[in-house]
DNA sequence: TGCTTGACAGAAG
DNA sequence: CCTTCTGCCAAGC
């Protein structure tokens, strides 16, 4: 066998796809989740960085409330300024430090999809 | 085939 | 707080 690490296979990949869009239509208004939570949730805990592609590379995702996903210090996506005006129009608070108050607006999903 | 690029995460200085 | 590095992995070139 060839010593490939985990790899996706295109019907994982597609799965992963949809949960990480699912994950993401049920973020609640007012709250925030991180690529790593939803990576997780999807099954594929390293794969952080593919949440991100998804949603930036999605068809479609724009519908989707994807300004509610941020990084897990709270730092909002570079380049889109705009999803910080989003966050605090539904009342996300932002620290001093220009990053959300994780602590009081994470949105920790549980096991669903 | 190999190197570079990120909407990440974590550690280090 | 910020920068830089490593680990991570699919995509692009």
């Amino acid at each position: 066998m060839h010593d490939y690490p985990d790899r996706m296979s295109p019907e994982q990949a597609r799965a992963f796809r949809d949960a990480v869009l699912n994950i993401v239509s049920q973020i609640p208004r007012g709250r925030v989740t991180t690529y790593g939570h939803i990576a997780t949730l999807a099954g594929w805990p390293s794969h952080s960085r593919m949440v991100g592609r998804t949603l930036r590379y999605t068809p479609g995702a724009e519908a989707l409330p994807c300004h509610r996903v941020v990084n897990k210090e709270g730092r909002t996506a570079p380049g889109w300024s705009h999803q910080r005006t989003l966050l605090k129009e539904e009342g996300v608070h932002f620290k001093t430090n220009g990053h959300v108050d994780m602590a009081q607006h994470l949105w920790e999903p549980s096991i669903e999809i």
